[in-house]
DNA sequence: CTGGATGCAAACGCTTTGCAAATAG
DNA sequence: CTATTTGCAAAGCGTTTGCATCCAG
């Protein structure tokens, strides 16, 4: 059985670049709409493809979030991420330190459980938002992350 | 501005009734076909709307898996819940403490941030499937929880 | 050349919504 | 009687897929 030959093309190639230059979560539509504006020529389920592809080749962390999926480049380490820390106001990404790699594995153990992965993500606001909402009192207060995503 | 008076219905009392009768995460779609079966006669849109109040109003926990969501509900405590221990295979479901409640704000706090919530669900294999797997070796390894969510 | 990659549009699965009919209070 | 709920079906949304075309190797 003939394994696939992984070509290289441009759109590829536009796909990783665009994500490893994006800091937040994208979704894949939101990364579509930046090339296809930037002036690549790309479709979107290319788009799609390509995120799936890094997403399982384990280049790409991904999270879901209010019905869409989001994509983010995970440099070199694909050991153990997964852990951020969220502005839901902007978007902005952290990535913090999970409490203790083998609290998950206690926590399974007492339970009979083998652990194959886990999602930790903390919500916030963080601290340009905190104070721009100090000043201005517009925006809804507890709107799910929505804008941002692009 | 008058006030919604919320009635009091025979469906309302079904997805309820079903809601906590249930340990596990629920989809909307399996809860729906599950008191259809059972001879309630409720509508599809009637569940969403329904489960979608609950979680609105606490009463129900939810997470998203594999591009659907799934309710759960969450007893008295609508404060901390979000922590889960949930099997792959079964989709059964056990709930852990989290690391400490305080440690998400001192994480959050380094950074500049204030917490509103955070999600913390840690995926693995329970006693029971784990000893089936040795046995029978018919079930793919890797798929991605779907059957269990009804 | 050959088969992987792309683009388009149709198909999908889950969820939401418009609207008329049903019904709780 | 009136306003909330329901049910149905249609619409919406993000995502996936079939297939002809394109192009990297």
């Amino acid at each position: 059985m003939a394994e696939h030959v992984t070509r290289r093309t441009a759109q590829k190639e536009a796909v990783r670049e665009a994500l490893r230059e994006t800091r937040n979560f994208v979704s894949a539509q939101g990364l579509h709409r930046r090339l296809v504006d930037a002036g690549s020529r790309i479709g979107l389920a290319t788009v799609y493809r390509q995120l799936n592809n890094l997403a399982a080749e384990g280049e790409a962390d991904t999270i879901r979030m209010g019905g869409e999926q989001l994509f983010r480049d995970c440099g070199e380490d694909s050991s153990h991420h997964h852990h951020h820390l969220v502005c839901e106001r902007c978007g902005k990404t952290v990535d913090i330190e999970p409490p203790s790699e083998t609290w998950f594995r206690r926590v399974a153990q007492e339970n009979g459980f083998t652990v194959n992965s886990h999602i930790l993500e903390v919500f916030g606001t963080c601290a340009d938002c905190r104070d721009r909402d100090e000043r201005e009192d517009a925006a809804p207060p507890r709107t799910e992350g929505q804008g941002w995503a692009e």
